[in-house]
DNA sequence: ATCCTGGGCGCAACCGGTTGCGGGCCGTCG
DNA sequence: CGACGGCCCGCAACCGGTTGCGCCCAGGAT
């Protein structure tokens, strides 16, 4: 039971091995009554060109790998990354080519590159170190396809895929500032994580020039069940800030429902803000900064595909924008659609 | 700049390339020294082997392909894919097997395997037809390792992931019917897939045998706009039924933003009952048929896995049930004890 | 000192395609 | 009628590891 080989064929129509090889693949030499011979037989005997021994030959595979930067459970549990692969898997599909990815808390990238198991590679900035980075610029000379999505720990000259999030970010205090509120809680993501630092300093800085003050930040793991956990946490504070922000939806998710239980109304006791704009959050009604995350993968992808093919391509920065729903309160010179008296206090 | 590779090892050093192989591989009848030599080196000079010549030889790739039934929007969109996903990368993880995936509508499984691109296949029953499910099936003989997920076309000999749905649907039926419901309609998917047909049927003996009926039936894509028409097209009915059954979360989901946009009430105006309790079902508070999803993804996985080393699995069929929130009512008897609109209460 | 044993390593074939190059056969032209 | 040019095809090397087999040489036994 072993699978045909380009010897298989060429031994019962009596040719050589090269000249069957040539037949499938078109070449001019080959006269079309043999070629004809060839391809039905092929098709007969169900051959398929063997994958390995093709990219031995060809020195590429074909693939582009996709690296998750933590376990499956918290990449797919988290629409964020479902959304990017959404993006990538679209244009992958578009160009016939295939997407090798593992989830691992210890990414393997490079070594997939260097393997040849992988002609191209997307890495999300999210969870490349500084280490890992150096291998990639390294390997990126060498007819590597990389392309990074989400900031990476420091500067580089690898095509970057990414989302400005400072307008977002600044309607978004702009928009807390003008419906009255004064002090912010921010729950943010895993304390040593740069892009979290980041996105935390950047709410930081815009609520302070809207005039409002972070009185309480609170560190989450990016998770739902993080975000709930925040939440009780800030519920315990005295008074408990009316606004809160969040480092990802996923967290305000889990806020959103730890609040419910509570019998805390969201807008009118608390405001709640993510981040991402991920496809529940419209679902729930969640005000959210809206990145436009499957622009990011898709483009990624073409990134990687265009190096494929020996274009270089600059990367591409897209912009952010407040997606305003039904968790934040307009401003009060703007009669409230949705208001509600304010009862009872939380303590 | 090219990789290293065994033979310039076995130059610089040397020796031979098979000596520098089985040095490597901890061949034993090389001798410590040589062996520590020819590590260093390699560790030295940034030695990998390369994936595609160690494939050739070995006859296999030790990667897992999974087939996705569709073009990467739909399924990505669907948390339902997202989750199995999870399930699967999650076992794939604890394997070291990476995975090799493609969204599209026309899946080239079977190619894959025969061209050794991958060892093991896990097929989305899904989307599998009957031609394809022939194929895998001779595949199988010859020791591909393979699985399904859901169900396929016709009985087969595959091991294949289930879930029984009847458990969850009968359930359903019965608390509609003592919520006061007998008039139902149901959103289903495609027409002419087989897993939406056989999960209508089950929905609808089941409505029969609680004594209510399916007074209007309507067919969705399986997404969430999908859903919005399908309830667009439902409101427009006079009456219009007062409890929806759907062939899955997604469309469920449309449905409520729909119902929403109208100003229709849910529970009290419109009853929505989905199927597969995705995770974002329980942040909306949708009733439905709870369904493992992730588990029916570890369980593939698994029997994937099994199947590489050579050990057999047989199927496995879990179980469904309902998971009832607030998008239905309780039986008039027990008066509610949590009801919320899925929002705000509109108008 | 000779024979034997076995550890350590090299040779070469092989996995299955790809491709440069050379050669046979045909037709055509001089 | 011989030579020359094309068209078709086969030979063989190569991609980078893996592995069966055999050789060489050192050390112990006799």
């Amino acid at each position: 039971m072993k699978a045909v080989t380009l010897q298989d064929l060429a031994d019962t129509l009596g040719v050589a091995r090269s000249t069957v090889s040539r037949a499938l693949r078109d070449d001019p030499q080959i006269s079309p009554t043999t070629r004809h011979h060839v391809r039905r037989l092929a098709r007969d005997l169900g051959y398929h060109p063997n994958a390995a021994a093709r990219a031995l030959t060809r020195r590429h595979s074909g693939v582009v790998g996709v690296a998750l930067p933590r376990s499956a459970p918290f990449v797919f549990a988290n629409p964020y990354f479902s959304t990017l692969l959404e993006g990538i898997a679209s244009i992958a599909e578009d160009a016939g080519v295939p997407i090798l990815f593992s989830a691992s808390p210890t990414p393997d990238y490079e070594r997939w590159l260097r393997e040849g198991r992988v002609d191209g590679l997307i890495a999300l900035g999210y969870g490349v170190r500084t280490l890992d980075l150096e291998q990639l610029e390294g390997l990126a000379g060498r007819s590597a396809a990389i392309a990074l999505v989400g900031a990476p720990p420091r500067p580089t000259e690898l095509p970057t895929v990414i989302a400005d999030e400072a307008p977002g970010i600044a309607t978004a205090c702009d928009r807390l500032a003008a419906a009255g509120h004064r002090e912010l809680a921010l729950v943010t993501g895993p304390e040593g994580a740069a892009y979290a630092r980041a996105r935390a300093s950047m709410w930081r800085t815009s609520a302070t020039s809207a005039g409002m003050t972070i009185v309480a930040t609170v560190h989450g793991d990016d998770t739902q069940p993080g975000g709930a956990a925040a939440a009780r946490h800030l519920l315990e504070r005295d008074p408990v800030p009316d606004a809160w922000l969040f480092g990802n939806d996923a967290m305000a998710f889990g806020a959103l429902g730890a609040l419910e239980a509570a019998g805390v109304r969201v807008p009118s006791d608390v405001a709640v803000v993510g981040f991402d704009d991920v496809p529940p959050a419209a679902l729930l009604g969640l005000t959210t900064v809206h990145q436009p995350v499957r622009a990011l993968g898709e483009q990624a992808m073409r990134l990687v595909v265009a190096a494929l093919r020996g274009d270089t391509a600059p990367g591409h920065t897209f912009s952010t924008h407040l997606e305003e729903r039904r968790t934040t309160r307009s401003a009060p010179s703007t009669p409230a659609v949705s208001r509600h008296g304010v009862t009872e206090d939380v303590t």
